[in-house]
RNA sequence: GGUCCCGUAGCUCAGUAGGAUAGAGCGUCGGAUUCCUAAUCCGAAGGCCACAGGUUCGAAUCCUGUCGGGAUCACCA
């Protein structure tokens, strides 16, 4: 088993069960964990059993915790289990434990750290959904990058993950786009458009596809009536930004299985619309009926009006209000498709959807959640994962971007600036749900201030040494098998423990789908190298590479292996380059 | 007014399904380089975990309330 810390909870779950009272009386094991005292000074392992026994045992838990010792002493890979504090057991293991779990990593290769947390569960991660009038901007880079680690981890972890946008392409702005386009295509035909008029898309990139347009049409567009070049320009405008947003999620390293249209959810197929089945469905379940909802609370809008409308009695299902399927013109809400498509999804046999927003669509959750509930009945869940904003910094100074004269930062341009690697580690160097400042002038320095680097640098090393290793010592075959018991230095020991933890943290981030564990672990593991690294400057005995010592030499090299590789792992989850040399 | 998120060192933030003496980076101060890469390391100082109650063997973590900051609130997408 992979994992150290499931190993040892089983072991000691099996010592209560095998015990008389146990087969007497039964009682909840869940709470038994096993954890990593904060303490190195406590050992290597800890665990609460003796504390969480103590009250369906009715027994104090250091008389528990004396028999469970007992028994824990008789584990050939504990040296000493003892009482501490209120009850706690703490393991001590032998040094051959943790040289054969480095073994067991090496073994591994690639593999190592997957645990079995999916059991090949169908997942769907949803993220970016940009709506297609644009280039990408600094403000979907956040969720781009959570989600797309947050698949990548949940793939790791033995999830069958499938990652999806959401293209919104059929509302107004869609509309918008189009009119916008058609200006640009005027004005690629030679007239004089003037300024672009208030609620049209003032953004240049516009440009070429006016210019592609007028040249594959020539002026034929302009001849026909709106009903007939609407449709004609919409569809080029739409596949236009999506090839636009996909380059620029390209330059981020993300990437999509599927690109889900909304506008097929509205398409007459058969007699009806995806979206129209839909809401029969939730009609069936009673939960759709013609009605008004109520003003909101506090400061009513002034164009408030009171309609009937049809509506979903998503209050049935766990949410604040109802929500509205129809507008008063007859035409189905963004949220009547969002019902269509997650019961297509539903449909695929996901078990669990997960969306990852911004902070904006904080309203979103609950309605999501009951539309799950209501779908599945309860078969499927909902997940959504909400990213603060991202705060851009120039030198300490805000950058101001105004959405309505078209300046925006764009996601490209970050990128462009910065690397793709910061970028990306950054925005998973913090919880999703709080507040991001990001200063570019500190993302692009190549030092303290930046943990992609520091990780990187980590990464490097390793292979530096192996590179030094070859170069030394041109007769050693750095693939032969390595004695690692020969490994008995406290500070490389802590270094397989520390990777001992990676397994857990993989299944932690991923049951609580928080990819910025990966990050904050990187650093951590880094952190360990670096100072080992450092250990011999001042004591030379410590330095990985002992020309004379061939075998000393290959026990430590294998050491250096299995950190390269768990850190090249891990940035592969957050989705940067691990590079060999930094130069 | 409702809902959701946040409040931890001077600053920016972690805190492992409730655990032992609350951690890291930056900044400050003091050190380490004829050496496998100093983009690194070692040490010191720095805390009423916003506040008040509650749950329990045990709370930064869970519950209730208060204060402070942010997001959001019918027909848009």
């Amino acid at each position: 088993m992979a994992n150290v810390f499931t190993m040892f909870e089983h072991r000691i779950k099996k010592i209560i069960e095998d015990s008389e009272i146990y087969q007497e009386n039964g009682f909840d094991l869940s709470r038994v964990s096993i954890e990593s005292p904060r303490d190195k000074a406590h050992g290597d392992l800890a665990t609460n059993a003796a504390m969480v026994l103590a009250k369906p045992l009715k027994q104090n838990p250091s008389a528990i915790a004396e028999k469970l010792v007992l028994a824990l002493d008789d584990d050939p890979d504990v040296v000493s289990a003892d009482i501490a504090g209120p009850g706690f057991i703490n393991l001590r293991l032998t040094e051959a434990f943790w040289t054969n779990h480095l073994d067991h990593i090496l073994s591994q290769g690639d593999a190592y750290g997957g645990d079995a947390t999916g059991q090949g569960a169908k997942v769907n991660v949803e993220y970016v959904s940009a709506n297609p009038t644009g280039p990408m901007h600094v403000g979907h880079c956040r969720g781009a990058v959570v989600g797309d680690a947050l698949a990548n981890l949940l793939e790791f972890a033995g999830f069958d993950v499938t990652r999806e946008y959401y293209i919104n392409d059929a509302g107004g702005q869609i509309e918008v786009l189009a009119r916008s386009v058609f200006l640009r295509y005027r004005e690629a035909l030679g007239e004089d458009i003037g300024s672009i008029p208030e609620g049209l898309y003032p953004g240049d990139y516009l440009i070429p596809l006016g210019q592609e347009l007028a040249q594959k049409h020539g002026a034929a567009l302009a001849e026909m009536d709106e009903s007939a070049w609407l449709p004609l320009i919409k569809e080029a405008s739409i596949d236009a930004m999506m090839d636009l947003i996909r380059t620029d999620l390209a330059a981020l390293g993300v990437r999509h299985e599927v690109f889900f249209s909304e506008r097929d959810l509205h398409h007459q197929t058969g007699d009806s619309s995806a979206i129209s089945k839909a809401i029969s469905t939730l009609e069936e379940k009673g939960l759709v009926y013609r009605g008004t909802l109520p003003p909101p609370k506090g400061a009513v809008p002034e164009d408030w009006e009171d309609r009937e409308q049809l509506l979903f009695r998503s209050t049935d299902v766990g949410d604040d209000m109802d929500r509205a399927l129809m507008k008063s013109n007859g035409d189905f809400t963004y949220f009547a498709a969002d019902v269509a498509y997650f019961k297509d999804k539903f449909d695929r046999q996901f078990t669990e959807m997960i969306f990852v927003l911004g902070a904006d669509h904080g309203g979103y959750v609950k309605r999501m959640e009951a539309l799950a509930k209501a779908i599945s009945g309860g078969s499927a869940r909902a997940t959504i994962r909400l990213c603060q904003l991202v705060k851009l910094f120039r030198d300490g100074e805000p950058i101001k971007m105004s959405k309505r004269s078209g300046e925006f930062v764009t996601l490209r341009e970050v990128v462009d600036e910065v690397g793709r690697d910061a970028v990306r580690f950054m925005m998973l160097y913090r919880k999703n749900d709080a507040p991001l400042d990001f200063d570019f002038a500190k993302v692009t320095e190549q030092s303290k201030d930046n943990p992609v680097f520091y990780v990187q640098y980590a990464h490097a090393r390793c292979h530096s040494v192996l590179r030094q290793a070859a170069a030394d010592m041109p007769d050693l075959d750095l693939d032969a098998a390595a004695d690692t018991g020969l490994l008995v230095d406290g500070g490389e020991l802590d270094l397989v423990r520390k990777m001992a933890e990676f397994p857990r943290i993989v299944d932690s981030a991923a049951r609580t789908h928080e990819p910025h564990r990966i990050a904050f672990y990187l650093y951590e593991l880094s952190s360990q190298l670096h100072a080992h690294w450092n250990r011999g400057r001042d004591k030379p005995g410590l330095r990985f590479i002992h020309q004379e010592n061939a075998k000393l030499t290959l026990a430590r090299l294998a050491l250096v292996k299995a950190v390269s590789r768990v850190i090249a792992k891990g940035l592969a989850i957050v989705g940067a380059d691990a590079p060999v040399e930094m130069r």
